[in-house]
RNA sequence: GGCCCCGUUGUGUAGUGGUCUAGCACGCCGCCCUCUCAAGGCGGUAGCGCCGGUUCGAACCCGGUCGGGGCUACCA
């Protein structure tokens, strides 16, 4: 079995493109299928190299590794088909000769009167006109300049096939027009060349998007062309993926930020989180689970499993999935992944955890565990993580914060200063003891009431990882300095309101 | 218009004639746990588009209907 996934490098790699290249993924990795990754580059005004490495990125990134195809060669190569030129000119010129593909000359204006003239609806698709053309005919075309695509013809015959997710399909005779292969100036197209490379390149399988399902009828046709040039043996066997949806019922914009794998990617998904939840967008792997690796995915993978029907990207859902994927990893791979996140935000000295001060690691190190669960987002780190990494002078409680403080918050923290300077242990279960002695003993306070001034003074915000192991972590002077200058603020605050 | 695809709670799915008074997950609501928020535990909410037929029996089979979507390029 050879497997194939063939984009186009036109804008940047959305969700529906990665699934379809997920699901032939993990088929071939299942069936162990060849997977061969292939460019279809061939018109020039849409293209461009920037959405190439995009499309190269985007695979690693998630970890669709492929056997053939760019970057890493093949039998079969190249596989940039603007590269293959050659090949589609030459088996144009075997198809014209064999009378498998005709020259037309019409124009899209003559299509149309014609129709009109006929009394049809004018936008039918092309007539089959050319078909019959006489020698001189074609002659006196070319003599006015006027340069021909090639047509292939469309039998007028039923045409059925076996989907692999849809099971069997029938397109009417009649309801398919003869399809052009080629554009005037000799450039193939993509009915030409899609069809052709899979051929040569021995596919046997295709799985893409069903916005294809309806080329399907004109490729088996052609594909019985290239058999009758002895190019190839038989059409592979068609699949056909559900759409993935945005809001409403249309099909996910390219141009919705949702759909842009980097903008997912740069919010904090962890791969196999992704690959994780595009997977469920139309395919289950137990009636009872939805967590899985990409293992477990290759493991149980089945086409005939697949449901045809379009599934939404649900951005809750998967940030759920994701969440689940945070809370299975191993705790220093953990940190090490929270890294560039806290680089972004300037919180850390650097992109790589490597590249990190003994001191930003061991921070790091200890932090970790108390966020890991509360985290779905690995881009949620500076938010939840940023008081460790910030001078005590830079800790800005958030108005938010600031406002619901209880007008006692003042004496609470003068009594958790005391207490946090007489401490011995300096740690969680000393720190926790000594302020519920001071605050919720001593003032008769609700634990509640009693630990939200201090949450604020130490970390800025109401929600926090756990206070007293957070405290731990930042060691008694920052502790004693923020409380401090909390008590300050609030000192000043109410004295200007005087 | 023509052709084709799709139709189970808000979302994704399980379900292939009886074990379905329809399972799971996310979401939402409530409770427990609790220094906040999560995580975890418990409970709740909500669904087979509709109409016929086949059958002792239909979410599952058949027909129709309605609804949604795609294609209908010298784009891919």
């Amino acid at each position: 079995m050879r497997l194939r996934f063939c984009p186009s490098p036109t804008g940047v790699p959305h969700v529906g493109m990665v699934r379809t290249a997920l699901f032939n993924w993990a088929y071939a990795r299942h069936t162990g299928a060849t997977f061969v990754f292939r460019i279809e580059d061939t018109d020039p005004v849409r293209d461009s190299e920037e959405s190439y490495l995009q499309l190269l990125e985007a695979l690693r990134w998630l970890g669709l590794d492929w056997d053939e195809g760019v970057e890493v060669g093949g039998p079969y190569g190249p596989y940039r088909q603007s590269e293959r030129m050659d090949i589609y000119a030459n088996v144009a010129l075997q198809l014209l000769e064999a009378g498998l593909a005709y020259e037309s000359f019409s124009t899209p204006e003559e299509i149309e009167a014609r129709h009109v003239a006929a009394g049809r609806p004018p936008k039918q698709g092309y007539d089959g006109f050319d078909r019959s053309l006489t020698q001189a005919q074609r002659e006196d075309y070319l003599a006015q300049g006027r340069r021909p695509v090639l047509r292939v013809p469309m039998p007028d015959q039923d045409l059925t096939f076996t989907d692999l997710v849809r099971g069997e399909v029938t397109f009417r005779a009649g309801s398919v027009p003869d399809f052009a292969i080629t554009r005037a100036n000799g450039q193939p197209l993509y009915t030409l060349t899609n069809p052709v490379d899979d051929a040569v390149m021995r596919i046997t399988h295709v799985l893409r998007g069903e916005d294809l399902l309806s080329s399907t009828p004109r490729q088996l046709v052609l594909h019985g062309a290239l058999a009758q040039l002895g190019l190839t043996e038989a059409a592979p066997r068609f699949g056909h993926l559900p759409y993935v949806m945005g809001e409403g019922n249309k099909k996910l914009s390219k141009r919705d930020p949702q759909s842009n794998i980097f903008h997912q990617r740069d919010r904090g998904f962890l791969p196999e989180g992704l690959v994780n939840y595009l997977a469920l967008l139309g395919w289950a792997i137990a009636p009872d689970r939805d967590i899985f690796s990409p293992a477990e995915l290759v493991a149980a993978f089945e086409i005939g499993q697949v449901s045809p029907n379009p599934a939404r990207f649900d951005q809750k859902k998967a940030e759920a999935v994701n969440a689940a994927h945070i809370r299975l990893l191993p705790v220093d791979e953990f940190a090490r992944r929270l890294v560039p996140h806290l680089h972004l935000h300037a919180l850390v000295s650097a992109p790589q955890w490597d590249s990190l001060s003994m001191a930003e690691q061991s921070v790091l190190t200890a932090a970790a565990p108390l966020v890991q669960e509360r985290m779905a987002l690995l881009g949620q780190a500076a938010a939840v993580l940023g008081f460790f990494f910030v001078p005590d002078a830079a800790v800005q409680a958030e108005p938010e914060a600031l406002a619901k403080l209880a007008p006692d918050a003042r004496a609470v923290l003068e009594a958790a200063l005391v207490a946090l300077r007489a401490v011995g242990e300096w740690t969680a279960g000393s720190l926790h003891e000594a302020l519920n002695i001071a605050l919720v003993e001593g003032l008769g306070l609700r634990p509640r009431d009693a630990f939200a001034p201090l949450r604020v003074a130490i970390t800025g915000r109401r929600v926090s990882p756990p206070l007293f192991e957070s405290m731990e972590i930042l060691g008694r002077e920052s502790c004693v300095e923020r409380t401090d200058r909390l008590r300050l603020y609030l000192d000043t605050a109410s004295s200007k309101r005087d």
